[in-house]
DNA sequence: GTCATATGTGGAG
DNA sequence: TCCACCTATGACC
């Protein structure tokens, strides 16, 4: 689940559910107990998503942070009936809120804890600029892209660099782009960087709409090609993203995996060539 | 039952 | 670069 729209989507829906209101909070698992119970009976100001990092707050600038990183779930049930009352946890709930019509249960978090504003202020400070944010300055990614020799499949995964996008996204903007994902940062020209940015935005935007990552365009779609719908534990339709070794829905190449620091990389060899400066061409 | 896997990150060596 | 960690799930014995 967890790319920056998922974070985006899940501060709508606690806001939402909770924001303004008396929580209950606790922690059936227990590793976060002590906090909760400081918690417990507040307030929620409401939650707030910086890249992957997703701040809950409370009165007196207080924050739980959390970060799910690759297997955490954070599950809001806002249309409890109050009749029925809220259900008791099933498995590890690191984290409950809870009033009388709406729960959220946070598992498999590989980050909960209480922060101060400053602790908050300096995870914000250290993160690159988030595509879902309208204040995001996309030059302020393009001064760290255009000076690296690192690959471009690398710094759209450094979270200092920008903030927000996994390996999904990595891999269908690359291909969205033509561009493979070997290609040093610093041969990139800022109008590329611009319009991946852009495309950025659109695409993450309307994956906090929908809480999945769709980024087929209309022409490659199952019902504008007659192909079946990719049936996944995500959903979403995609270009190369885990379909390594099957057909390029563009071109038809079998799509290429690669390992690139440690995640696996996803692209099509003959839509996304490997980069050859002028000079060397 | 065991094992591998997953949209992530941080620490040790 | 490898490893640990957080948890659930599906594949396979």
């Amino acid at each position: 689940m967890p790319e920056g729209h998922t974070l985006h989507r899940l501060a709508g829906d606690l806001t939402a559910a909770f924001g303004g209101r008396r929580v209950a909070v606790s922690s059936p698992q227990g590793r976060f107990a002590e906090s909760a119970a400081l918690l417990d009976g507040e307030v929620l100001v409401g939650a707030e998503a910086w890249g992957k990092q997703l701040f809950v707050e409370f009165p007196g600038e207080r924050f739980v942070h959390v970060h799910l990183g690759l297997i955490g779930k954070f599950d809001v049930h806002a249309d409890v009936d109050p009749e029925d009352g809220v259900p008791a946890p099933v498995g590890a709930v690191r984290l409950r809120l809870a009033h009388d019509t709406a729960y959220a249960d946070l598992r498999g978090a590989s980050a909960c804890d209480l922060w101060t504003s400053a602790q908050r202020d300096a995870v914000v400070a250290a993160a690159g600029p988030d595509p879902l944010r309208v204040e995001a300055d996309p030059l302020l990614a393009w001064e760290r892209v255009r000076r690296s020799r690192l690959p471009i499949g690398a710094l759209l995964m450094d979270q200092s660099v920008l903030a927000g996008v996994g390996n999904v996204y990595r891999a269908e903007l690359l291909f969205r782009h033509r561009m493979h994902p070997l290609r040093p940062g610093h041969t990139l020209r800022v109008g590329q960087w611009l319009a991946m940015w852009d495309d950025l935005v659109v695409l993450m935007t309307e994956g906090v709409r929908t809480g999945r990552i769709d980024t087929v365009r209309a022409e490659h779609t199952p019902e504008a090609m007659g192909r079946p719908p990719r049936v996944d534990d995500h959903g979403g339709e995609v270009y190369v993203y885990r379909r390594h070794g099957q057909p390029c829905l563009v071109c038809g190449r079998r799509v290429s995996i690669e390992e690139l620091r440690g995640r696996n990389s996803y692209w099509c060899s003959r839509c996304q060539p490997v980069f050859r400066s002028r000079a060397v061409g």
